[in-house]
DNA sequence: ACCTGAACACCGTTCAAGT
DNA sequence: ACCTGAACACCGTTCAAGT
């Protein structure tokens, strides 16, 4: 982490004491979970600390420690506040269109707060907070389409994994250190392959530089990759369709 | 972050002024991974300190810094290693045989190294080495499967998604910080289930606990999802079948 | 070329004490 | 109940200096 310009621990000299408990800007959950959001926008997963943003509302580190209890705390009602309204609304549609919906509305949310995604991949902290209105109506509607005991379980998990695998990754933060620095060398070493050794890939180079997997080196959320979250949805949902019928 | 046992930043007095270069303990990047790797399996993605490292190699800090750069160089040659060896070798099997293969063979990397499935994820770290023969393995598969031009692209992307997905889902870290007090509220909270709000989540709630993703506290170092895995893969490879015919 | 020794500017977390 | 003020035990990273 190179050096942050140095700035003080205390809260601002203009506001000393305490405000009133019911005045506007007395430190609540929800205050606090807003600011942080906010701050992660604009710091990335890594580069958030509890410490900006205990500058940022002015108070000291301690106050958020006692509203939220840990920094892991903090980080899983951020990702709570951000992921609240993914479950679809309306019910009487095909189930395949219902699961289409429930991923695109994840992506849609996760592109509000494109940091958080790597607070949730990756982090088993759903904690606390579990959604169980979600989970049975993404029960109900793999029911609808025909899974049954053991099966349903697993197609479950199949459906949690594939709303967040795609995201997850298309989202995940490309070291912002020296960023002109790596896109170079990136690009260099693209332009590098033996197109002998491959030739497909050497044919479809061009097109897929910065824009696919593994050859990216901006993330979704200046490189969106909307036509291959597509694909990869009619991927897992035709999938299912098979699998649904066995 | 809890407090460590107080140690010393300097390295033991067994042992002061430097290895000959050609000594079997001599600093290497090597080394440094392979070190790193194991500190990695104990320590967790989160408590991973370059300064532990140190310690565990007996030399100071800047040592490190002089091979690997900086921590997210060390963290991107650790997975490297891990994954050094994924790519399926046998090249005349059915393509959705080898996409199987591939998709186990990535799993199985990650489980002799759970904890690294956080840095990879969640993590566009891929830099310095593009395994450019693995891409072109993957494209030459779809190219057999029957995906064409942009089709062809974006299949690759849904394939790099899907094999990093689940599986970085299965093994995310959970909260090391109370676990036994955190098992007891999740399982409570679990168990807290409105059977008529949620009639088909408590009919298998027994069956998911601990067992389902959102719904268990223990991730897939201690609790593998062999099954849900399985059925994980057969959607995407019957997806892939079926948009290959379109 | 490779490493030491020490410094710099940060962290997360805890805790007594105030109001 | 809610917050201050300060402390504790750490971090990642840099850099002159040694060999």
């Amino acid at each position: 982490m190179p050096a942050k310009t140095n700035v003080s621990t205390e809260p601002s000299k203009q506001r000393r004491g305490r405000k009133p408990t019911g005045s506007p800007d007395a430190l609540t959950k929800q205050r606090i979970v807003a600011a942080g959001l906010t701050l992660l926008d604009v710091q990335g997963a890594h580069g958030f600390s509890v410490r900006d943003l205990a500058r940022a509302l002015d108070v000291y580190p301690a106050s958020i420690y006692w509203h939220m209890g840990s920094r892991n705390g903090l980080l899983a009602a951020m990702v709570a506040a951000v992921l609240a309204d993914v479950a679809p609304i309306e019910t009487h549609t095909r189930w395949q269109d219902w699961l289409r919906d429930l991923f695109g509305r994840y992506r849609a949310a996760i592109r509000c707060h494109p940091q958080a995604a790597a607070l949730i991949g990756a982090q088993l902290v759903s904690n606390a907070s579990i959604d169980f209105d979600l989970i049975e109506a993404i029960l109900r509607t793999l029911s609808d389409a025909g899974f049954r005991d053991a099966r349903l379980r697993e197609a479950f998990s199949v459906v949690m994994a594939a709303q967040v695998g795609f995201v997850t990754t298309e989202f995940a933060p490309a070291p912002e250190e020296h960023a002109e620095q790596w896109s170079a060398d990136m690009q260099g070493l693209i332009h590098s392959v033996d197109a002998t050794r491959c030739p497909i890939l050497a044919a479809n180079l061009d097109q897929m530089t910065n824009q696919s997997f593994a050859l990216r080196w901006e993330n979704g959320r200046t490189a969106p990759m909307d036509t291959a979250f597509r694909l990869y949805v009619d991927t897992v949902i035709a999938g299912l369709e098979v699998l649904a019928r066995q």
